[in-house]
DNA sequence: GTGCATTTTTGCAGTCCCTGCAATTATTGC
DNA sequence: GCAATAATTGCAGGGACTGCAAAAATGCAC
């Protein structure tokens, strides 16, 4: 972790523009719909000419979804996963799962409402799902790391067995968070992760 | 089944003039790159104005997937979920996929170009994720009518259990594909079946 | 502060994707 | 052949996005 060096006037203001355009555009997207809010409406509320509005993001798309650096969330979830306490291999991932993303979705106005988005328009969702890709084939790295340490019987293939693992809880998280949002995003975090254990467990129950 | 009636000119050359442009669409992509093909390019190699085009696909990243009219497979999956023999939900979901992909598998150069594609190519990705997604949850409402009239306890959320079941074993699915693919797609598709329920059952089994 | 190098912003022209509309053409059932 | 129906097409236009070069802002010496 290198600490913050001091940023200059240069590179605070690039910073602010660009939370300053995140939030125009979540902002509009909410009110207008994905295809009824316009590059140019956006970048008007952002303070902003058009033309740079794609200098900080390729796409609107990009703009709503704001950015992520995914190089590190990947190390935490690994880690997380892998040095779990428990022996329960969907808590290690779900609850994983919650830590690392917890504290990123404290709540601010602007993550709530970019979740909401996300849940409504499937092209939003499908863009983060495929950001979303890479980090599936980290976690199901550390999950096979995670059935060697614990399992006595490893599972014939366990990379196909800890990808499909990965696939079944991050659905039911997906899931857990669709209803907190539906709910008005007012519950605690710890009250979404025993729904996501406890939809988990359903699940596997109807299925065997 | 309605067995198929006999179609006539106008049918016959809107598949046909649909299967030009897939065609027209992969081979231009293949030659020129994703940004280098044009919706213009395509049309002319396929025969037909550029405007009618649209007539068939939505985006040209449909056109390259070779988008097949949802609707249609959506109520095929629905209708074999929903009455499948068994009463093995595992079964009933995969081996309906089976029965409804499987015929549309059959290599030609077409579809081997395609999935050349949609590896090269983030952004049909993104795309073909999203169509699954919409498959998603017709699947799961099939699957709610197959345990509302099979299972004497229903889980509490059928809804949300049948959507993380979904993800489950469509997710077992992608992966017996792929070993298909990467083991040159030369077994048949029963093997392929048996090897996603397989991996199935074994995930449940290190989950639980 | 002043001057100079670097970075950022912006306008502009242009390409391409995609849509609605209305005219034209092709197929179908009679 | 003739009307009904469906497919094709051209056209006008909006919106996303890019390259380019001018203009403004910033950083850094002095």
């Amino acid at each position: 972790m290198p600490d913050t060096p001091p940023l200059g006037l240069r590179d605070r203001k690039r910073i602010e523009t660009r939370l300053r355009i995140e939030t125009a555009a979540v902002e509009i997207v909410t009110a207008e719909g994905l295809d009824g809010a316009t590059v140019d409406m956006i970048s008007e509320r952002a303070d902003i000419s058009p033309r740079t509005f794609f200098n900080y993001f390729e796409s609107k798309e990009d703009a709503i979804l704001g950015t992520q650096d995914m190089g590190e969330v990947q190390r935490a979830i690994a880690a997380g996963v892998a040095s779990a306490e428990t022996d329960d291999l969907v808590a290690a991932i779900v609850s994983t799962m919650f830590h690392i993303f917890g504290p990123m979705a404290a709540r601010t106005q602007l993550k709530t409402q970019r979740m909401a988005l996300v849940q409504e328009h499937p092209r939003l969702l499908s863009r983060q799902i495929h950001q979303f890709t890479q980090l599936n084939s980290t976690m199901a790295a550390a999950v096979v790391e995670f059935l060697t340490k614990r399992e006595s019987t490893l599972p014939r293939d366990p990379e196909h067995v800890a990808e499909i693992a990965v696939a079944t809880c991050v659905a039911s998280v997906r899931i857990a968070v669709k209803e907190w949002i539906a709910a008005g995003a007012t519950a605690d975090i710890d009250s979404m992760y025993l729904r996501a254990m406890g939809l988990t467990r359903e699940t596997l129950n109807t299925l065997t």
